[in-house]
Formats: structure tokens, sequence, C-alpha cells
RNA sequence: GGUCGGGUAGCUCAGUUGGUAGAGCAACGGACUGAAAAUCCGUGUGUCGAGGGUUCAAGUCCCCCUCCGACCA
């Protein structure tokens, strides 16, 4: 189901290369906006943290920003129909969408042709049920029970990883197997065309950034965000309380450790997290990378731009 | 100056009666279809502070030096 013309413009790469800037920039050369693909910044309230570009430093409309309440649990299954949603309407008016990800999977959510299978997420009673079978049990029984259920989906899914387990439980209740939807993931191509640029960095170059960064959100008010978003109970959310940043800080506000302590936590959270992102892109032979090493945004988005005419 | 404790992987430390070393964390690599900033998997050669001695063999015993800490002067 092809409904633009022109491919979406997708960059991506690991938190803290210089993707916002780019965007933003690439977005306003060609007549764009700009997508969010991003798992926190859909969170109202939380901004510095999550480094969402200030609604003062836009200089094209964007979306994906402020989706939902910290409270409430999101997930890819949820922003794909909005983003293929947001990619139509920008066509529509004539504009060139450019989605701007951080979080692998929902940049691939909108993109490929991910089919989510139907059922209720919210308070999901499968899940719950096999969560707690866990908890009270163990990881290696609740894997046995999946293996018993449905052997060919427990082969492909490793014991400890109890997420995976419970998943699999759930697509066994709507009569799907993890094991023959994982068997499918090579063959899956793009809903919707995509030209995919990734912005390189070098790793230590990128540590130092990254250390910055969190440094400057600390001086911006971070601490004063992580005490706003707590009064107004966002710990009870499901997906919110995960993100970098927040819970460290938490941690702080609750006294069992120091701000210092929290924020190196931080720093190297966000480093681990920005590993784990260049191990998701890396293996993705659409991304066409860009060495970002300069942290140049002009330059970065007049080298994307000429590979587009090109 | 003296006594005691300690100096082992990037960090915190284990190393039993002497047989050339191992955990956690970090780091690095990988996976990933409704939590994905999440979840999970894999990878451990380091002058065992320096030098000397005893021994077939020393991180492990002895001597000496050095550094850190505590205590006594």
């Amino acid at each position: 189901m092809t409904d633009s013309s022109a491919p979406v413009i997708c960059i991506v790469g690991p938190t803290a290369s210089g993707k916002t800037d780019a965007a933003q920039l690439v977005a306003s050369a060609l007549s764009g906006e700009v997508v969010s693909a991003d798992s926190m910044q859909i969170y109202r309230g939380m901004d510095i943290g999550t480094g969402k570009l200030p609604a003062s430093e836009r200089i094209v409309p964007h979306h994906g920003f402020d989706l939902v309440d910290p409270g409430e649990a999101y997930s890819a299954a949820l922003f794909q129909p909005f983003a293929r949603a947001i990619f139509h309407d920008i066509t529509a008016r004539g504009k060139q969408p450019v989605l701007c990800g951080g979080t692998g999977l929902y940049v691939r959510a909108a993109i490929d042709d991910y089919e989510f299978p139907a059922g209720e997420q919210q308070g999901n009673p499968v899940r719950e049920q096999w969560t707690d079978f866990a908890e009270k049990q163990g990881a290696q029984a609740l894997w046995n029970e999946l293996n018993r259920r449905d052997p060919e989906s427990a082969a492909v899914v490793h014991p400890n990883n109890v997420r995976r387990v419970v998943r699999a439980f759930e697509l066994l209740a709507e009569g799907r197997s993890y094991a023959e939807q994982k068997r499918n993931l090579a063959s899956i191509g793009e809903a919707v065309p995509s030209m995919q640029f990734g912005l390189a960095v070098d790793p230590a170059v990128l540590a130092e950034r990254i250390d910055a960064r969190v440094e400057a959100m600390v001086a911006a008010g971070l601490v004063d965000e992580v005490r706003n978003l707590m009064d107004a109970g966002f710990r009870e959310g499901l997906t919110a309380p995960q993100a970098i940043g927040y819970k460290e800080i938490v941690e702080a506000l609750e006294g069992r450790c120091t701000f210092d302590e929290a924020i190196a936590a931080i720093k190297q959270a966000t480093r681990r997290y920005a590993k784990r992102q260049r191990t998701w892109f890396r293996r993705d032979k659409r991304i066409r990378w860009v060495n970002a090493d300069a942290g140049d945004a002009h330059g970065v988005a007049a080298e994307i731009l000429s590979q587009l005419e090109g």
C-alpha cells in the first residue's frame, strides 16, 4: 500500500549524532516537515531529557511529539498508524516528509510492512497472566510452559528473555506463531518508499558529545522536569519511567544515590544505548551513512541533499 | 621512625593446605515485529607493585624495597 509518490526521507542514527538539527535543515530545504520516530519524545512533559527540539527553535512543522501523557503506555504498533497517517497528510499538502528516528523499531514500523496482530495492549490479560507466572515460578518455568504449547516458538526465544517469551504467549492466544513471524522477518518489504540516511559518529567522539549533552540537560533543568513528572504520577506509567535520564534522577530524588552518581549513570546508560542503536542500524543495508564527526548540521544536511540529487 | 592492613583485568574485589588466576560492573560484539531510551545473548592474557630467595613448581612461603591506609610514637 503505497500512498505517496515521493519517498519518505529518513534520518537515523544514535543519540547525540545530530539527527534533530540535520533533519530539520533537510526538511527546510525541501519544503518539508519532520516526523519524529522516538519512543520517548511522544510523551508530553518529557522535553529536556528526551532532547525534544524546543518549539522556539523549530523552523519547520514537527510531528510525533507529545502524543500521550507519561502515564499511558505506548508502542510501535500504535506509532505505525500515526506515522502512516501523517505521511499521507504531509504528502497530500504537497510537502516532503522527513522521518527523524532514533528508535529503530519505530522507524521500521513506520516504513516497513510490519503487521502487528490485532489485540488490546492496554491491560492485556494474557501479558499480565504470564508475566505474573514468570515472577512466581521463574523464567525457565515460563519457557518450559511455552515449549509445551508452542515448541517451535520456544526454540527461537532465549529462556531468560521473559518479555519475548511472554510476547510469544500473546501471539499464541491470537492463534499466531512467534516463530513464524520471526521467519518472515527477512522477506518483509517497505510499505512506504524511503530513502534512508544514517549519521555516523566515531564512538569516542560520540561519548564526549553525550557527556556534554547530559551536563547541558541538567543545566537546563532536567531535575525540575523529573520532579514535576513525579508529581504528575509518571511513575505509574509503563513506558515513560524507563527513559534514560529520568529513572536515574528519580533514584537521586528518592535519596537512593547522589546527583553526581545519577548524572554519571545517565552518561553511561546513554553510551550503552547509543551502542545498541549502532548495532540496530548497522545491519540495515538500505541506510547510506554520512559522516557526522564534526557535528556540523549544515554540512551533514548539505551532504544528504546532494546525495538526494545524485 | 615503629606496628598492622592492603597493593591481582578499565573499576570494585575473590583467590581454599604453594601447581603460572576468576566474579560483578564497565567495554566490545550480537539479537530484536504491540514495553524497544526496553529486553536478552556472547566475549575475560592481566609484567598478580619492583627486585631477590626457598622449591620440580609462588599471587600463594621468606628477605628487601616501594606506594596507599589506619594506628602508635
